[in-house]
DNA sequence: CATCCTTTGAAGACA
DNA sequence: TGTCTTCAAAGGATG
């Protein structure tokens, strides 16, 4: 099969997902065929309501989501196998130059998007808002350059790929065989890579309760317990897009314009939507791109694990949202349409 | 002020 | 192995 960059070791790919893959053909036409435009915003907007009200209970939602999405899961699967868009070493995104023109102005920091929001991380201010790849490109993935294993967790099985193109060479000897999360926290404080520059997939550590808990120390902790503050945290590494967020970061701003929406969550729904309206060559510059994502963080957090930023196992707002499914399904009444 | 909503996909946990 | 859960982004809405 066709593999990125001269198909350096990447087992990715399956080749076994074809079948759900060309099973989908039909529903994928039907699904482009239905392809969301705004004028079917109007339409969107009452399913919003109708859409979450008819018969179906939650835990049946979720699961029919899950079985769609193992479908596309499958299509993922075989959009690894298509041809990629590359050239030699440098992966060219044919639609508008990923990592670096991505996404359109409203992007930039004092874009039309992200000027007024202050939701935006300490880390993500003042850096190349378009994606978190901007800093890997500092990062050279030769295997001189390959983390050991020596910092990785047990049971977190990360492949490590050979080839990462050319194009995130990183100045010399920046990150070493030996270098974990560890040895290089201090570089990673305040959200910094290890190149120097921001990242966004680093932030400090996490959680407004926690900062404000840092704040109040200032006033009223002991000396010792403020020294203690001082010590470095554990940034918080987050998790690499996949390939549906870094689509929505790229539409986002298109969306927002065309419908002249501000809600992120019916904004989300559109860009589902047109997600499942795009053709597989479309979805496959994504999936490629999230693929250099996953596997650019992986070499540069190593020892990370997804479960690193888990809240538990079951995490008190999903159980809080389970048990409300759990009152609404015993309570039938919103199942009917 | 914290959490929810809403989407898809990746990865971890668990039976 | 299959299923379920959590978290990535985003920002308005809600309690």
């Amino acid at each position: 099969m066709p593999q990125l960059n001269g198909g350096g070791g990447d087992d990715l790919g399956a080749n076994d997902e074809m079948i759900a893959f060309k099973d989908e053909g039909d529903h994928e036409e039907k699904i482009r065929e239905s392809a969301f435009t705004e004028s079917d915003l109007a339409d969107l907007k009452s399913s919003l309501v109708s859409e979450t009200e008819i018969s179906q209970s939650p835990a049946v939602i979720r699961r029919g989501q899950q079985d769609e999405q193992r479908i596309y899961s499958d299509k993922r699967e075989h959009l690894d196998d298509v041809p990629k868009h590359h050239d030699g070493g440098m992966y060219k995104a044919p639609y508008s130059g990923y990592p670096f023109l991505m996404l359109p102005e409203p992007y930039l920091p004092n874009g039309p998007v992200s000027p007024s929001s202050n939701k935006v991380s300490v880390v993500q201010q003042g850096m190349h808002p378009l994606t978190p790849l901007l800093p890997y490109e500092h990062f050279n993935p030769s295997p001189t350059h390959m983390p050991t294993d020596g910092g990785q967790k047990p049971g977190v099985h990360r492949h490590q790929t050979q080839e990462i193109s050319g194009f995130y060479s990183l100045p010399q000897g920046q990150i070493t065989p030996s270098m974990n999360w560890f040895s290089h926290s201090l570089m990673l404080q305040s959200g910094m890579h290890p190149t120097g520059i921001p990242h966004p997939a680093i932030v400090p550590p996490s959680g407004k309760q926690e900062h404000d808990q840092f704040d109040r120390s200032i006033y009223n902790k002991s000396h010792a317990e403020a020294k203690r503050e001082k010590e470095p945290k554990k940034p918080v590494i987050k998790k690499p897009l996949n390939a549906f967020m870094l689509y929505m970061k790229e539409m986002r701003a298109k969306v927002i314009a065309e419908c002249t929406l501000k809600e992120s969550a019916a904004i989300n729904q559109i860009l589902g939507r047109r997600w499942h309206a795009l053709t597989r060559e479309e979805q496959a510059k994504y999936y490629e791109l999230a693929r250099k994502e996953r596997q650019l963080h992986m070499q540069l957090y190593p020892s990370w694990s997804a479960r690193d930023n888990y809240v538990s196992a079951l995490g008190k707002k999903k159980r809080r949202k389970r048990d409300k499914q759990q009152d609404s399904s015993t309570d039938n009444s919103l199942d009917c349409s």
